[in-house]
DNA sequence: TATGAATGAGTCTTCATTCAT
DNA sequence: GATGAATGAAGACTCATTCAT
C-alpha cells in the first residue's frame, strides 16, 4: 500500500464463471476434497487450488471454512429428509415404510458418498458448535420421521426387543455401518452390494420386528 | 527479561532411564493424548511435554509421528485379536463366541476411540498409505477369526438367510455402524448404550441365525 | 444457497448523483471512518461500503487509498491555515494573537484527532513520502504565519528568553505535546482538559514573554 | 507430515548465537522497525528479517507479536524510572529537581529516541489490553515520582498558575512535545537543540513556579 | 461510471522436522 | 541419547488493487 511493489501481474486469472456457478464449483471441490482428506485436511489452499482459483477467491462466495463445509452437509440432509418424508406419507405397512426408509438411506449414502461421510462421519467439534444448529436440526428432523414410524410398529405391539428408541438406533447404526465400511474400505472383499443390503435389512427387520 | 515461556515442567530434565523405557514412556504418553485430543490434537511438542523431554528426544526412538500412533493402534488392534482368539478357543457354542466376539468389538471401540476410529473410520490422508499396511493386516487376522466362526455357524446349518460372508460382515458391519455413531455423534439423545448393545446383538443373532 | 453474504446495505445501488457529488461523499465518509478507526481501520471496503458503493468505484474517483486520507488532511489542515489567518488579520495585541492562535492550534488537534496524528505525529510508512509533500507545505505555512506574529512579538522587544524561533518553536512543540498525550493515552488520568489548556498557554506565554 | 515434501532443504541457517543474545538482536531490530514503521508496520516477518532469522525463530523467544513490543517499553520505562527516583532523593531544592527530571526526561528521549516513541507516542489499542497493565504500573510509578516533586513545590506555595495535576502534567506534556517533533520531524529548520531544550525548561518553569 | 469476481502479497501463528553441539 | 535453536511449509484470513464486462 505504501510504496513498494506495483508490477502489472497478469496470470491465468480463471474466467468469471457466470452467477452461482463458481459457488457451486467450490462447494463440489470442498465435497471431493473433505471426503478424501478429513475435516482438517480439507484446507481452504487445498479447496481453491482444485477449483482453479486463489484462496481468497473463496472468500467472495463463503464466509470462512465453517460456512462452505456447512452448507455441504445441509444440502445432503435436506435431500435425504425428502425422502423420508415422502415414504413416511405413503398409505403401507409401517414396517414396510421402515424398510423402504433404511434402504434409501442405504441408497443415499452410496450415491452421494462424500455428502454423507461428511454429516454421519463427521468429527464432532471441528466446526463452531454454535454454527452447526440449522444442520443438526435437519438432521433431527429426518430421524424424527424415522422414529415415528417405528413407534407406529411399537403401538401396533411388534417390537420384537427393545423399546422404540433402542430399536429405532440401532436399525440406523446398522445401515449406517454398512454404507460407513463400503465407502471407507474399498478394497475390502465384500460380499456383492446388493446381497449384503438385503441380508441386512432382512435380519434387522426379522430380529427386530415380529409378524 | 520476563522468561514466561518454558515452564520448567515436570522435572525438567528426565533422568536418563536407560534402552527402551523411553520409548515405552513415550507411547504412554501419546496414547494418552492421543485418545484425548485424537489425532490432529496429538502434536509431537505436546507428547513431548508430556514425558518432560524435547520435542527433538522422541525422534530418537521414532521416525517419525506417524510412527509413533501407527504403534499405539498396532497395540490396540493387537489387543482385539487376542481378545477374539481367546472368545474363538472357548469350548462354547459358536453362536455364543460370535456374540461374544461382538461384544468385545464394541466394548474395544468405546474404550479405544482414537485407535479405533484411526484404524476403521480411516480418514485416510492422515498417515500415509503404506506406513498402515501393517496395522491393517492385523484389522484383517481380527476379521478372519471371526468370519472362521461364523462359518461354523453356517457348517451347522444355522444361517437364516445369507452366506457366510454376507451375514458375517452384516453382523461386523451392524456393530461398527453403533460403535460409529455412538463416538461421532456424542450429542445424539442415545438410548442407553448397554441397552443399545443388547438390543443390537440380540436383533442381529435372532435376524441372522436360526436356533 | 444460504446467501448471508453483501448484505444489501443501504439502498443497495447508489444512483448516480453525476459529477462531483460521489466524490464528496466518498471524502466524507471516508473521514468519518477515519476519525472513529484511525488510519489502518479505514479500509477501502469499509469506506465504500459507507457510501454505498463497491470498492471498486473508489478508484474511480481516487489514485488510491492514500489519496483519500491525504485529501481529507489537507481539507483539515487547511482549516487551520484560514483559522490562524484570520486570527493573524485580527487588530489586537501580537501576544494576544499568539495565544489564539495556540488556542485554535489545540482545538483542531482535538477535533481532527487522526488527521492530526497523520500530519504531526507522521508514523512514517503509513503514507509515501512523496505525496505528503503537499500536505506538509501546507503544515508549514500554518507554521509561518504563527512565527511571524512571534516575530512581532520579539519586535517589541517582548521576548523574556530564547530567540524568535527558539521560543516559537517551544510554545508550538508545548502545545503538540499536550494534545498529543491527550489523544495518544486517553487512559491517563488528565486533569480537565479546560484546565489544561489554560495552565499550559498561561505558563508558556508568562514564561517567555514579559508584560 | 502426511506424504509429500521432504528435500534436505539446507539453506542459510543463521548460527546460534548463545545464550540471550538472540533474544537481545529481537528486540532491537524489533525497535528498530517499529520507530520507522509503527506498530501495525512491525510485522514478525519484517522483524525476522531484519535479525536474519526466519520468522518463527521469533516464536522461539517471544510468546507473541506483543510479547516483544510490551518488553521493550518496560526496558525503557524502567530506564526512566531508575533516573526519575535517584533525581528524587537528591538533597536539593524541588524545583532543582523538577528541573533534573524534565531535563533527564528529554536525554533519555532523545537517546533512546526507538524505545521512546514506542512508549510514549504508541497508539493505543494496539497492544491487547490486559497485557499491557505492566508496562503501564511501570509508567505510572515514573510519573509518580515526578508528581510527588511538583507536590512539594505546591506545598512550599511555589506554583504560580494552576493545581498540582494540571501543572505537572502540563510540565510533562511540554517536554514530551518537543521531543516528539525533534524525533518525527527531523527535516525542520529546528532552532538549536540544546537552545530549544534551555528555553522550553526557562520558560516552563518560569512560567508556572514563583520564586 | 460502476460492478462482481478475482488476485498477490501479506497478517499472525503452529506444526513436524532438522542442525549443531 | 539428548538438547536448544532454527527452519520451511502450511494454517485461516484480510487488504488494496485490478480485470472484464
Amino acid at each position: 500500500m505504501t510504496t513498494t511493489l506495483k508490477k502489472p501481474q497478469r496470470s491465468a486469472r480463471k474466467p468469471k464463471g457466470d452467477g452461482h456457478m463458481r459457488r457451486g464449483e467450490i462447494l463440489q471441490a470442498a465435497e471431493r476434497i473433505f471426503l478424501a482428506e478429513g475435516y482438517q485436511g480439507a484446507t481452504i489452499r487445498k479447496i481453491a487450488d482444485e477449483v482453479g482459483v486463489s484462496s481468497t477467491a473463496l472468500y467472495m462466495h463463503f464466509r470462512d471454512k465453517d460456512e462452505i463445509l456447512l452448507e455441504i452437509c445441509d444440502g445432503a440432509i435436506a435431500k435425504l429428509l425428502r425422502s423420508n418424508s415422502e415414504i413416511s406419507a405413503r398409505p403401507i405397512d409401517a414396517v414396510a415404510r421402515v424398510r423402504l426408509m433404511l434402504d434409501a438411506y442405504i441408497t443415499f449414502a452410496l450415491e452421494n458418498p462424500n455428502a454423507y461421510q461428511l454429516v454421519f462421519c463427521g468429527q464432532s467439534g471441528l466446526v463452531s458448535e454454535d454454527k452447526q444448529e440449522a444442520t443438526e436440526a435437519l438432521g433431527d428432523s429426518c430421524y424424527d420421521v424415522f422414529l415415528s414410524t417405528v413407534h407406529e410398529i411399537s403401538a401396533n405391539g411388534r417390537l420384537r426387543t427393545g423399546t422404540v428408541d433402542s430399536a429405532a438406533q440401532s436399525m440406523w447404526a446398522a445401515c449406517h455401518g454398512l454404507v460407513a465400511l463400503l465407502l471407507t474400505k474399498p478394497s475390502f472383499p465384500w460380499a456383492p452390494t446388493e446381497e449384503l443390503r438385503g441380508v441386512m435389512l432382512d435380519g434387522l427387520l426379522h430380529g427386530l420386528v415380529t409378524d
